[in-house]
DNA sequence: AAAATAGTGTCTCTGAGACATTATGAT
DNA sequence: ATCATAATGTCTCAGAGACACTATTTT
């Protein structure tokens, strides 16, 4: 037997496989702290209960399980995410009740104003508070990998201005900070902070101002590459 | 209908599901080279090709993702590797000519003697140095995994000890420094690999030396919390 | 003594932390 | 003028890079 007659005589779906789920934990930034996106599942198992984005491959229509994600983030948001890495993958017999079941979980990152309206019209999904999140009963293990999101993406604040995707294309230096602050849980020093950044060269300086309260704020936009930079030293934690 | 009527009428096997394998990228040092550990194909598709060791969750004995690699490294060394950490998962059409398939990838490091004996008995598996890999025709897309464990692992040597986990237990600190020096792709000044392995206190001084040309060399071995350290300034790539 | 490898001393320089100071707007 | 917030000046200090130097073994 040759490759192309064993092919011929193959079906995948004679063979039994765990359960294959994605999952995203997609945080913004709004009201100075940082919010996650949940949805109020519709179907058994877990129904009614809170939990993260997320679903099934669809075998016809998703090229690749990055496709699936966006596709799921698309649904919920209206938008697809500017920032969207994966984050882990979690397989196990007890984690859903209908069997040994795998999750493909990612971070992802977008402003509140992307999705504010879309997110408005639908019921079954909110932005909760990371402060808040650890009250309400999350279905199957999504509030660990909430926690592995929200541990992974502080790391990332130390080293790296990803975090960033969480505010709107424009945005000033203060806000900036203040997201790797709630994410790092202390305050920054103002000047070390700007002083990597200018040295990094992160930003496109937009020439325009917001006034609000005190001095007015030089608005920037995050140059593409930003994404990938890493400080070679770290903030402290 | 209750949560509990649901999955008495749910038989998760009528569902399909991509194919689900798990891989790993096992890396060692040897003969001042890093290998990889390259498994020969058995069975169709790909017969006869090298590829990475893995394969299929065993839903019966498996209670996790992790369990399915450990066993599988096992199989194949004879011993689970002292350092394991999930890679990266890839899902897509394509990889597999059998049809959607998903593949949770891992990297794991093990020194070389302690597998020696084992992989010697045996035909179908063999180290390949890194130099070499991108040579052979690999199986699906299993260069492309090697390529992001090496990229991974040759990061993590800039901020982390991981790799001397590809040492044997009790090692100098030259080797350690080579296997860094081998990742980065050059080499490292001596005194600074040195200063911060002693300020961040990671290694036990065995008190042994080993005597081999030249003045003797300390040795060392890791202290159990060295895979999560992280130093706070990166060496320079 | 020479070769080989292990390990140290010490200088420079970058960049983070600390914190005081100045700048620019609204009221 | 005062308040609020944005932005800068400047000192200290840790630690990486560079590289010369010393130490301990074998041949």
């Amino acid at each position: 037997m040759n490759e192309k007659e064993f092919l011929a005589g193959y079906n995948k779906n004679e063979y039994l496989s765990p359960l294959l789920t994605v999952d995203a934990v997609l945080f913004t930034y709004h009201e100075n702290t940082l919010k996650v996106l949940l949805v109020e599942r519709a179907n058994f198992p877990e129904k009614g209960k809170w939990g993260l984005p997320g679903g099934f491959v669809d075998e016809q229509n998703d090229k690749t399980i990055e496709e699936t994600i966006l596709r799921k983030l698309k649904e919920k948001t209206g938008v697809i995410p500017p920032y969207v890495e994966q984050l882990c993958t979690v397989g196990n017999k007890q984690r859903d009740p209908r069997g040994w079941s795998v999750t493909v979980c990612y971070t992802a990152l977008i402003a509140y104003q992307d999705c504010e309206a879309h997110i408005e019209t639908v019921e079954s999904v909110k932005w909760v508070s990371i402060d808040d999140i650890a009250t309400l009963p999350l279905a199957f293990d999504h509030l660990q990998l909430y926690q592995q999101a929200r541990e992974r993406l502080q790391q990332k604040s130390l080293y790296s201005i990803v975090p960033g995707f969480a505010l709107p294309d424009v945005f000033t230096l203060s806000e900036l900070q203040h997201v790797h602050e709630v994410l790092i849980g202390k305050t920054l020093q103002n000047k070390s902070f700007r002083r990597r950044l200018e040295q990094a060269d992160l930003l496109i300086d937009t020439g325009e101002k917001r006034h609000e309260r005190g001095r007015p704020a030089n608005l920037y936009r995050l140059k593409p590459q930003s994404a990938e930079y890493r400080f070679i030293r770290n903030l402290e934690f």
